[in-house]
DNA sequence: TTTTCACAAGACAGCTTGTCTTAAACGAGA
DNA sequence: TCTCGTTTAAGACAAGCTGTCTTGTGAAAA
């Protein structure tokens, strides 16, 4: 028997609703119980879905968890990041992309503290798209060190890998949540804390 | 019937020595595989006891974590910063405090990675130990901060509690693990640098 | 109308935790 | 020595989980 061509359309779109659907309803959860584990028959029955149908489309659990940690990194609230970035002034760029990528954090910090806890628990799950947002940031903080370096601010004594490694641990997700919720400040008294320390540390 | 007394010694011994072959099996399988689930049947099998028996003695899975978390960090490997601490010159402490902890946290990695990860996931289990510790810590950086205070060693620009907090998060097991195993430094490099770090950004 | 896709529904094997019951092993006291 | 009581082993059991597979159904595309 010959086979069709098909060309989806309103099929994909309804596909790609029930995706969504999916990874809206294990955001929500991990919101409402992050400290609660989520089985895949809780997601299913939360986004009105079966539970095989959530196999079909990310063919594990440890699937669905990176499909979600991917759709929370490559999604909306990096605005300011980018903006601050494209600020000529490198000591600007800092100072504005700590205090953007604090709020961002702050605002999905939950979901985000589940997923890197269940990335380092077990690589399988999530571990690619942690990696990948782990990736960009060392290109962005080796790209920055370089930055500032051009332009005459980095102490003496500070190289610029040393530059590097530090803005890279100041701008973690870990960083941030030490002080967020480890010491209980609020987002601004971080993003002052973590941008003076890091100024401190490696700005003349 | 009369109930008899019953001095156990011998058969104290015993359960204590049973108590700590569990503790080490499960150690033990942390260290040889830190990203695979551990059981606990294969941690009953590992220690030749049966599963039971580690219900019987730690109640719940999360209350045998918790008895290795807390053994983990009651028991060796803060000599080095006890003598630090003894040291009167703050500063001093402050050096020695950090490099001897960055020793203490790489010589049980992975162990604490996953335990700390598994803190934050789940506060039942492991969490009575890892916040115990983290008080401690919390009290031992306040008390740092007062005598770097005190010493006249911190900047002007900065207050006590603000340098316990930067002390709080530069001393954390997770300020240590982002650079040893997320930049891939060695522990002399990362203590190098966190000292460098937290100097530049509390010390005058 | 027929084909094909998206999905539901549910059975299944195999693993897990936690509880409970029964029996054995063995040191301490009589 | 003999008996009592504590510690531990052994294993059955319910309940929940993942992952796979099979079968059925409604609807869009040809």
């Amino acid at each position: 028997m010959a086979t069709r061509k098909y060309e989806q359309r309103l099929r994909a779109d309804a596909a790609e609703e029930t995706r969504r659907r999916i990874l809206d309803a294990v955001y929500e959860r991990l919101r409402k119980a992050p400290t609660q584990a989520v089985s895949v028959d809780q997601v299913a029955r939360a986004a009105r879905v079966a539970r095989s149908t959530i196999y079909l489309i990310f063919g594990s659990r440890a699937g669905l968890f990176d499909a979600v940690a991917a759709d929370l990194m490559e999604r909306g609230g990096f605005e300011g990041v980018r903006t601050a970035v494209a600020n000529p002034d490198a000591r600007e760029t800092l100072r504005e992309g700590i205090r953007a990528s604090c709020e961002y954090f702050a605002a999905h910090r939950d979901v985000h503290r589940v997923l890197f806890s269940m990335a380092a628990l077990d690589p399988e799950a999530t571990a690619g798209a942690v990696q990948r947002s782990d990736a960009r940031r060392t290109g962005g903080m080796a790209h920055l060190a370089q930055r500032l370096a051009d332009q005459g601010l980095l102490r003496p004594d500070v190289t610029v890998d040393d530059a590097a490694h530090i803005l890279w641990l100041t701008t973690s997700f870990d960083a941030f949540d030490l002080l967020y919720t480890g010491r209980g400040l609020s987002v601004d008294e971080v993003a002052r804390l973590l941008v003076a320390n890091v100024e401190h540390a490696i700005c003349r």
